[in-house]
DNA sequence: AACGAAACCTGCGCGC
DNA sequence: TGCGCGCAGGTTTCGT
């Protein structure tokens, strides 16, 4: 599932629904999804507040801090009634209601820190800075010294964070840059459109709710940013800008979808 | 250092 | 209707 957009889309639903409250208690049913101790541990934990960096969610408690990835189909919803659905493998209990964590694929992490590690250790030790608070410079040298290709460069969430396939694709549609041109091709120039971009494409996103492509909702909802897609998922259509056919192309293992002609090698 | 492939899982759409 | 294949918003690990 999610990108940055998404991710803050259930973080500020998760804010709203329980921030400031008790967690009685915790249930799991897939027993891989989450040790026991870690759930026991979070038994009459306060959750203080929510925050999220690139596509981890924290939950700040007492003392501990909750770290989840949603990787591919995480969700969290609060049920309109007890049945349980399938794929619910995590079930946080407060006093009038629940919270359930639903995941598909069964891909989604949870890990628990005190909190002086939470930020000092992995995974979000090795976190590069969101396109909002990245700089610049420190960007456009991790680019410039490497003979990767841009693509995945921009997947690499230790270079900057919070970008996946789906906005690398229209990142650099918008960038006018090739995904397969190295990162030591690109000019300073480039190197900040690209932040600029992503800047822009991620807050449109956010506030249509996230992209929906197959199955991600938030608490039930699905988000609007799908229709706003330029290329990501376009194979042949038109290019918006040019009329050129849309290439899709694997690259690294990942889809990429862009425009020959726009984005010239 | 960097790449591809596989692994972790399930479900969907497609061609036959 | 069923089967096999490829594909999916992510990340880690292993072999080359």
């Amino acid at each position: 599932m999610p990108e940055l957009p998404e991710v803050v889309t259930v973080k500020n639903f998760l804010k709203t629904a329980v921030e400031g409250r008790k967690i009685e208690h915790v249930q799991v049913n897939y027993s891989k999804m989450m040790s026991a101790l870690l759930k026991n541990s979070l038994t009459g934990q306060y959750i203080h507040t929510i925050s999220s960096k690139g596509k981890y969610i924290i939950f700040h408690l007492d003392d501990f801090d909750l770290i989840s990835h949603l990787r591919m189909e995480g969700k969290y919803y609060i049920p309109k009634s007890k049945e349980i659905n399938k794929h619910d493998h995590v079930i946080f209990y407060f006093k009038d209601f629940q919270l359930r964590y639903n995941d598909t694929r069964k891909f989604g992490t949870f890990e628990l820190k005190y909190k002086k590690d939470t930020y000092t250790t992995k995974p979000l030790s090795l976190l590069a800075d969101e396109p909002f608070d990245i700089d610049p410079n420190t960007f456009y040298q991790a680019l410039h010294k490497s003979n990767r290709k841009i693509k995945t460069l921009l997947l690499d969430q230790t270079i900057i964070s919070g970008i996946g396939n789906i906005y690398a694709n229209e990142i650099l549609f918008l960038s006018k840059i090739n995904p397969n041109r190295l990162g030591n091709q690109i000019k300073k120039g480039e190197s900040s459109k690209i932040i600029k971009h992503s800047i822009k494409v991620l807050n449109e996103a956010i506030m249509q709710g996230g992209t929906t492509l197959h199955t991600f909702t938030n608490n039930g909802e699905v988000g609007y940013f799908a229709q706003s897609l330029l290329v990501h998922g376009k194979a042949l259509k038109p290019c918006p800008i040019c009329g050129t056919k849309i290439i899709k192309e694997k690259i690294n293992g990942r889809m990429s979808y862009y425009c020959p002609v726009c984005q010239k090698e």
